[in-house]
DNA sequence: CTCATACTTGACCACGTGGTCAATAACTGA
DNA sequence: TCAGTTATTGACCACGTGGTCAAGTATGAG
C-alpha cells in the first residue's frame, strides 16, 4: 500500500534516549538526534511529532528499562536488607561514562522543574513505583525484625528514598561509585534494627 | 579622570544571580539580564567579562550569602541536634518562588555535570563548607551523647548532607515543605542515639 | 579649557536552533 | 502496469543566541 520504513523506529528511540540521557532535554539539538540515528530529521519527524514527543517517549522508555532492571535484580535476593542493598547498587551506575550521566530522570527533573505536567507524570511513576518497591522490602524487613520499627514503613522508604536521589545526583559530579555507596550503605544501616 | 559608572555593579550581580537561580545557565539569555537589571549589555559587559564570568560570580555571591545565613542561623542553637535541625529547616526556602528555584548550587551542578572546572571548585566548597558544619555538630552530638556513636561522625555527616541534597532535589518538584522536612527530620531521627 | 579615559548605546554579525516544504522514491493493491 | 500512499531527502525559514563594533558622552586631572 505504501512505501516502508526503512529504519528501525525502536532503535531509533533507543539512541535518541541516550543522547537526551548524555546532554538533557534542551542542549540537544536536531543535529545531534540525526547524527546519532543517522536518520534524518522529516523521517524522525514521521514517527515522533517533534522533540518533545520524542523526549517524552525516551523518558518512558527509560523509566521501563530501569524499573524491569530493578525488579529483576531484587527477585535475585532472599533477605530484605539484602533486596534495599540491591535497590542501592543498581540505581548507580557501574561504568564510568553511565556514571557520569547520571539518571535520566533525575536529570529531567531538574532541568524542567515541576513546570511541565507531562514531565512531572513520567516522573511521578518512576518515584512512585521505585518508592512502592522500596516500602516493600522495608515491611518485610520489619516483619522479621531486621529493619527498626521504631518508624513506620513509609517514612523509612522516604528516608532511603531520598538518599538514592542524592546519590544519583552525587553521581553525576564524578565522585567514586564506592564512596557514594558507603553512604548509601550508612543510610541502611541506620535502620536497620 | 573617567566617566563613572551609572549603575550599581553589585546590586546588578544580584539581579542576575537571581535570574540564573530562576532560569539556569544556558536558559538565561542576554535579553533576559538586561532586562532584568536594566543595565545594557555592553555595559555589563565592562564589569564582568561575559556571560559565563558573570554566572561564576553570581555562585559565588549565592554561595556566600547562602553560608553565612546558615552560619547565624546555626549561631543561634545550643543543642547539637537543634542545629542540625536548623541547617535542614535553612536549607529548604520558605516561600514558594524561591522553593520551586531549588538551589543554585545543586541546579548547577546537576546542569553541568562535572566537566567544568571552575563550576566544581565553586560547587565543591559549598558542599565541603555545610558538610563541615553539619560534621561539627554531629562531633558535639556524640560528646554529649545525643548521637550515635555506632557510626563515625563523617559517616553521619555524609548521610546527613545527602539527604539534605536529596531534599533540595525534591523541593523543586512541588512537594510541600513540610513533607520534605519530614523526611530530613526522619534522617536525623535515625542518628540520635 | 582640553583631552585622555572609561562608560553608554544601539546597530550589527555569524551561527545554530526547531520546524516546514516540496520534490522524489519505493512499495503494494487493483 | 499503474495509481495511491507513505517514506526520504535536502533545501529552506524565521528567530534568538552570545558576542563585537564604532560612535557618542560624561568626567576629572592637568
Amino acid at each position: 500500500m505504501s512505501r516502508p520504513r526503512e529504519f528501525d523506529a525502536d532503535l531509533a528511540l533507543r539512541r535518541c534516549m541516550e543522547v537526551f540521557w548524555t546532554k538533557g532535554f534542551h542542549a540537544t539539538s536536531y543535529e545531534d538526534l540525526t547524527r546519532t540515528t543517522q536518520v534524518k530529521k522529516q523521517s524522525l519527524y514521521g514517527v515522533f511529532k517533534n522533540k518533545r514527543e520524542l523526549f517524552l517517549k525516551s523518558l518512558a522508555l527509560y523509566r521501563e528499562e530501569n524499573l524491569s532492571v530493578l525488579e529483576k535484580r531484587m527477585a535475585c535476593e532472599t533477605s530484605p536488607v539484602r533486596r534495599l542493598e540491591a535497590i542501592c547498587e543498581a540505581a548507580l551506575y557501574a561504568d564510568d561514562e553511565a556514571r557520569i550521566r547520571g539518571c535520566l530522570i533525575i536529570n529531567t527533573s531538574l532541568e524542567f522543574g515541576n513546570g511541565d505536567a507531562d514531565i512531572n507524570r513520567e516522573i511521578g511513576q518512576m518515584m512512585e513505583r521505585t518508592e512502592g518497591m522500596i516500602e516493600q522490602a522495608i515491611r518485610d524487613g520489619q516483619a522479621e525484625g531486621a529493619i527498626t520499627s521504631r518508624l513506620g514503613s513509609r517514612e523509612l522508604a522516604l528516608h532511603l528514598s531520598n538518599a538514592i536521589n542524592g546519590a544519583k545526583m552525587m553521581e553525576k559530579s564524578g565522585i567514586s561509585r564506592e564512596e557514594i555507596l558507603g553512604v548509601l550503605r550508612t543510610s541502611i544501616a541506620l535502620i536497620e534494627a
